[in-house]
RNA sequence: GGGCGAGUGGCGGAACCGGUAUACGCGGCGGACUUAAAAUCCGCUGGCCAUAACAGGCCUUGUGGGUUCGAGUCCCACCUCGCCCACCA
């Protein structure tokens, strides 16, 4: 008898698949389609770690459960290769990004093949291959044509260790993603940007549809972070400046008792009195100097100077003070608010602090902080009795209509920062001319491809190493044939990972970025599988889609990517910390195979371990008992196999045990595959194989055995692909267990032929029954009250109640 | 401060609609096989009380209350932990 040994048979099945070419899709009208793919790896020299394990084979699993329902499914992979971590390796060693990265990915490549993924690897792309970047950079020309795509003057975050601005999706608590110990500067710079907030609205809007975790979608909403209010003028006593402010409160105009700029503000050197100069001056200077890190500090006291300056309020008509303090952004809304003291929290401290006066304007609804609440107006003259909701209407409306005030919305997010001062990155296809200006780089001439070069540190003044090929910068300009000079900046790889999914449905095109015919057969992606990126990529993403759309590359209804996300957890080392190579305690995921436990016992571990939205940390003996399940599964068809060659198959039957098994593992193991409860899956096929073997052991593996040791391979397909292929061919069944159909179970078979019922007193368990399967309702109550053990407990008392839950028990109400 | 989520055996977790809490696995204990070990197989494994044994009783899903014949599940309050956002006016 053969031993289970994955080293066998694993490398020879993922040759046969690979030769079959079983995994290739093609579009076919007359099918229903699955799009099952996971956010495409960056290939880091590192390799495939336990993490990138859980994440592909939750997505090979639901793709295998698809493909062998009949739909046509399509899944592959790509490499987001761009990026700092192989331009940092070329900085220290001199090796050239595009050899390294080569590298990388034939490594990666031959790991995930040796875990046996389903992927179409005809599909296969990779983001710095000129043949995809071409793409990037015409969807870039695109969004310029539009004017999606525009440079501007800012003042933006740079990392001083990357000598590179950053997104602001790419700072986090002020410091950048990459160096969390390195605070992030901000410099003046001329920069790229796409213009993302002009779809500000339709992608909160979007956001109600999507089948996505509540989390995710409320991090994107928060980062759209839309608020809805009025921007209303302050004239300046003695002057004729005014100051705009903007405020989701105006219904609190009556308790505004100062203002405050930004320091940054441009009004605030105008605005300062000549005695307040110096003060100002220092105050500043002092406000500058701190970092961001510091200045985001919300535990911090208030601080401020006032400049000397007076506004009039226009509703009650009163002389306020104008101060300037850091506590208000110069980032938001129009860097000066109005001071509500009685009812802002902030403004509250800061007032308190420097003894400004405080003015009720409406009495909270009972129970209530004053802050932030609705509650009813007060000493706001002929709004005085209102509810604030309401007021807040009234008096936008009223100061509109004398010209001082208008509805406003105001958005958190920004335009999305793209240039990047760095080498390793899609060139931005743009040429300066002194004459034309930015000209963009003519369709025909793409892709712009980046040049080798010897050195790739960028010079830190804000150009990337890209400034000193000077063959390459200087061109002609394509508008007026004259001296001109190339974008030195590269596109952030967000840019590229923001279509790749459309790149997977038409991946050979050189005629198009994409066949829209193909990207709306496949589109959306019904089944995307990460465990990262909650708000960039994915927003990015909805937000070029909705571009194609307007543009006619994508049909409307399929402008949003992704329809079910499946957002997965992150995988600790077994003391509970990030896996690292410093702490030594990597978990190699190739290592465990090697070892002999196979991709197989791998596979159905990561699956095992937790539901799969969960954090887990690594359990290092788990993986012995799903290589034990696998054994067991293995012997099983084993010990059939030597029986069957002797005595030939036997008949089918009807309802017996074995069938009641197999029907049972077949529901539900599939009701749990299509709402993704991998964990109890799994858990279903171990008590199959268990009941299998309990019903053996009693002489019961006759007639009907042969459909459950069948019915066995093709339930473990999907989470074991090599085992259940090499059993099926040792079955004797043609083809590939993995175009082999899904088994059906029966539901007749279901029920069991005897019907075991707890019985309750009072809400206590204190018996139970056994039925046969045919009895109702007043069997179940008569066979309740004529238990030896309840007429006991009941001693000669009448229930007030009976209770029948069918199929689960009987409750017996007794009152004292 | 705001938002989201989670607290169940020694551990990962199950219980999908309110219906016999602790499925499945890890670990542990005992046994079979073996010169021995590994592998494999079989049995036991929430706590306390009780018993020669069989039986039996009580407690238990973070804490306290509530609704219900019945609550891990629903409601209220609280505690703890995790993640995300955060002087956003």
């Amino acid at each position: 008898m053969r031993r289970y040994n994955p080293a066998d048979i694993e490398p020879k099945w993922q040759r046969q698949w690979d030769d079959a070419k079983i995994y290739q899709a093609t579009e076919d009208a007359d099918r229903p389609k699955t799009y099952v793919t996971a956010m495409f790896p960056y290939p880091s020299g590192s390799g495939l770690h336990v993490g990138h394990v859980r994440n592909y084979s939750i997505t090979d699993t639901i793709a295998r459960f698809h493909r062998q329902r009949g739909q046509n499914v399509l899944t592959t992979i790509g490499w987001d290769a761009f990026g700092l971590p192989a331009e940092n390796y070329a900085i220290k060693t001199g090796v050239p990004p595009q050899q390294s990265t080569a590298r990388n990915i034939a490594s990666f490549k031959t790991q995930l093949q040796r875990l046996g993924m389903s992927y179409d690897w005809s599909r296969e792309i990779t983001t710095t291959d000129p043949k995809y970047y071409r793409w990037t950079q015409w969807i870039f020309l695109q969004l310029f044509k539009h004017g999606l795509a525009y440079q501007k003057e800012s003042l933006q975050w740079w990392c001083p260790v990357c000598k590179t601005v950053l997104a602001n999706e790419q700072v986090i608590n002020g410091r950048c993603w990459r160096h969390e110990d390195t605070p992030a500067e901000k410099k003046w710079l001329k920069q790229w940007f796409f213009r993302i907030t002009k779809y500000a609205d339709q992608l909160l809007d979007g956001i109600g549809d999507l089948e996505w975790p509540a989390k995710i979608k409320a991090m994107q909403r928060n980062w759209i972070g839309k608020s809805k209010g009025a921007e209303i003028d302050f004239t300046v006593a003695d002057s004729s400046e005014t100051i705009q402010v903007f405020t989701t409160r105006p219904d609190t105009l009556y308790g505004a008792t100062f203002m405050v700029l930004a320091p940054e503000h441009p009004q605030v050197p105008r605005l300062t009195a000549a005695a307040n100069k110096a003060e100002v001056a220092s105050y500043i200077k002092a406000a500058q100097s701190k970092s961001d890190v510091e200045r985001m500090e919300t535990e911090r006291e208030k601080t401020g100077t006032p400049l000397g300056s007076y506004a009039i309020n226009p509703a009650t008509g009163q002389k306020i003070p104008v101060w300037t303090a850091d506590y208000v952004l110069m980032d938001y809304g129009t860097g000066a608010i109005m001071g509500v003291p009685a009812h802002d929290e902030r403004d509250n401290q800061f007032a308190t602090k420097f003894g400004l006066p405080i003015a009720r304007v409406y009495d909270p609804v009972k129970g209530d902080s004053p802050y932030g609440g609705e509650g009813k107006v007060k000493n706001s003259g002929e709004y005085n009795g209102m509810a604030t909701h309401q007021m807040r209407e009234r008096i936008v409306a009223d100061l509109s209509a004398r010209g001082v005030a208008r509805e406003k919305t105001n958005y958190r997010m920004r335009d999305w920062l793209i240039s990047r001062q760095r080498y390793w990155g899609a060139p931005i296809p743009i040429i300066h001319c002194p004459k034309d200006g930015a000209v963009p780089v003519p369709e025909a001439d793409l892709p712009v491809t980046l040049p080798e070069i010897s050195d790739y540190l960028p010079d830190g003044s804000g150009t990337s190493a890209l400034g000193r090929a000077k063959g390459w910068v200087s061109v002609t300009c394509p508008s007026c044939g004259g001296p001109a000079k190339r974008e030195t900046d590269t596109m952030d790889g967000y840019a590229c990972s923001s279509w790749y999914y459309l790149r997977y449905t038409d991946p050979h095109n050189n005629r198009l970025a994409w066949d829209p015919a193909k990207a709306n057969y496949w589109m959306p992606i019904d089944y995307y599988c990460g465990g990262d990126h909650a708000v960039s990529h994915l927003l990015y993403s909805r937000f070029w889609m909705r571009f194609f759309a307007d543009q006619g590359w994508i049909e409307r209804t399929r402008q949003e990517p992704v329809h079910r996300l499946v957002f997965n957890g992150y995988i600790y080392a077994h003391d509970g910390q990030k896996m690292s190579k410093s702490k030594g305690n990597v978990v190699d995921p190739l290592e465990l195979v090697e070892q002999g436990y196979g991709a197989d016992a791998l596979r159905l571990y990561e699956l095992f371990i937790a539901p799969y939205e969960l954090d887990v940390a690594w359990d290092p003996g788990g993986i012995a008992g799903t290589y034990r399940f696998l054994n067991r599964v293995w012997m099983l068809a084993q010990e059939y196999l030597s029986v069957k060659n002797k005595n030939g198959p036997a008949a089918k039957s009807g309802a017996d045990p074995v069938s009641r098994a197999r029907s049972k593992a077949v529901k539900k193991v599939t009701d749990d595959l299509e709402r993704l409860s991998f964990n109890t899956a799994v858990a279903a096929l171990m008590e199959y194989v268990n009941e299998l073997y309990r019903l053996k052991a009693s002489g019961m593996d006759g007639q009907a055995w042969p459909e459950a040791v069948k019915d066995l391979a093709r339930l473990v397909a999907p989470f074991a692909p090599h085992i259940a292929e090499e059993l099926w061919q040792q079955l004797g069944y043609e083809g590939s267990v993995h175009v082999a159909g899904w088994p059906a179970w029966d539901e007749n078979l279901l029920a069991a032929n005897t019907l075991v019922l707890a019985v309750q007193l009072n809400g206590r368990v204190r018996a139970e029954i056994t039925l046969p399967a045919t009895a109702g309702e007043a069997d179940a109550k008569t066979a309740a009250l004529n238990n030896a053990k309840i007429k006991r407990l009941l001693g000669g008392k009448q229930p007030a109640r009976i209770i029948y839950v069918p199929g689960r028990l009987v409750s017996l109400v007794v009152k004292d």
